[in-house]
DNA sequence: ACGCACGGCCTTACGTCGTAAACCGGCAAT
DNA sequence: ATTGCCGGTTTACGACGTAAGGCCGTGCGT
């Protein structure tokens, strides 16, 4: 009774179907990011998500083309989301880029804070162009955000480096916090106690005896002001881009 | 006569000994981060690293504690290597503490673009206090970072802050360039011709088709002014936190 | 001088990973 | 009924990280 329970409804494949859903490449990215949400990249192997399927490791190879093909699938997907609910009203004439650029912005950030496990492979992977840059490496985003700023007065030059500074700008925040956020799933982390007990473990470590001025401010260092901080620093971006646009 | 070669020199292990350098965790380090310059991150294996070393993998868990401990040595190891050369008069009065900046900026670019397999690890890997930021991952880089900075008139709070933004500057610049100029050692990378030919499968892949504004510029996007556009982009950061210093 | 503990490296072994290749049941069209 | 494909399974291989124990030369204690 195992596998069997969905068995009688096969009379037709119809779309009415609604025990199992099938699989799909569609379905095993989004299973895929869901799993990694939950426990980590390294945790996400293809026997696992098999698993999750309730199917067999082999059974993905029919629709992702390995590994990192379905690494490479989640972030697309993940990206991709993005353009999609690109409300067109942004890209006209009516509201500024800025306002474009802040949606967009705020669009990547929220990616990063939903996903925070997948967010570093968006960082990290290497684009499939050199002119895809993380995290905005879709050739809709990119041709969006191109379109927008050219038809606000952006010439092509300046276009071009907005994007890059925009990357940047997003990758070091975004990373950044999605690092904070995804706090590893370090279940515990024996401090792996390194020997006997004699011995006090002279070297520095974690006592902040030596740095003071990291001791005072731990706290401070420690809080997180994050949703604020980017929004300065876009703001200050945005500035900038300005700045640069009528010089 | 496989591994007997190394073996008539073996009168005694002295410290005149040059033919084989001794293990040590030191060496161990140094090794792995040349071998992930010279190959990939994944090609770096226990098995691999013991190879480079003339020794078998298992030896070298007598000095580093499983390969998670050996990434975080290489990354301690690259980020110390800051603190070392630290010129000690920039941490005095004497320069302004934009030269500090200005000179730990380009430090940390100089690591991600001699090491920039090595350096997504910097970038990615959690740090040991959520107040480790990367890419400045190093308590004694920390420690001076705000030294330097109180020690010329910023309080707690703006040295803090001026800390959280250096570290989001550099670790998306940086990492973007590392990725770009790591590029992957992509061997050839089959396009993997996914299917029949009749239907000519609707979706984007590569052709800019329906990409004008990227197709046009596409030559400027792959231009790489990587070293002017860091300059411009850490000085405007400089001028930013001076404007936040004296408001 | 001799023995012996010990540090440093090797051998063996286990479980898990990605994935190639062959296989197999059932549906559709012939 | 036959055939062939479609979607999934089985089996298998090599490489990985690493636990556990073995082995051998060196240097210290006596």
């Amino acid at each position: 009774m195992d596998s069997k329970a969905e068995r009688d409804l096969t009379s037709s494949t119809r779309a009415t179907d609604s025990a199992r859903p099938a699989l799909s490449r569609d379905r095993i990215i989004a299973t895929a990011i869901a799993f990694v949400d939950r426990r980590s990249l390294t945790a996400l192997t293809m026997r696992q998500l098999g698993k999750e399927l309730g199917v067999e490791a082999m059974s993905l190879y029919r629709y992702v083309n390995g590994r990192e093909d379905l690494l490479e699938g989640m972030v697309d997907r993940m990206v991709e989301e993005l353009h999609l609910r690109t409300d067109s009203e942004l890209l006209d004439d009516n509201s500024g880029w800025q306002a474009y650029l802040q949606w967009l912005a705020q669009g990547v950030r929220s990616l990063a804070r939903d996903h925070p496990k997948v967010f570093p492979l968006i960082a990290t992977k290497h684009p499939a162009a050199p002119w895809l840059r993380p995290p905005l490496r879709s050739l809709h985003v990119v041709e969006d955000f191109l379109t927008t700023l050219i038809s606000h007065g952006f010439d092509d030059n300046r276009a071009v480096q907005a994007y890059r500074a925009f990357s940047s700008f997003l990758l070091g925040h975004l990373l950044l916090e999605a690092t904070l956020l995804g706090a590893e799933t370090g279940p515990a982390e024996e401090p792996l106690d390194e020997g006997g007990s004699d011995v006090p473990n002279a070297d520095q470590d974690l006592d902040l005896a030596n740095f003071p001025h990291i001791q005072r401010l731990e706290t401070q260092l420690s809080e997180d002001h994050a949703a604020a901080e980017f929004a300065q620093a876009l703001e200050d971006l945005l500035d900038r881009l300005d700045r640069f646009l009528t010089e």
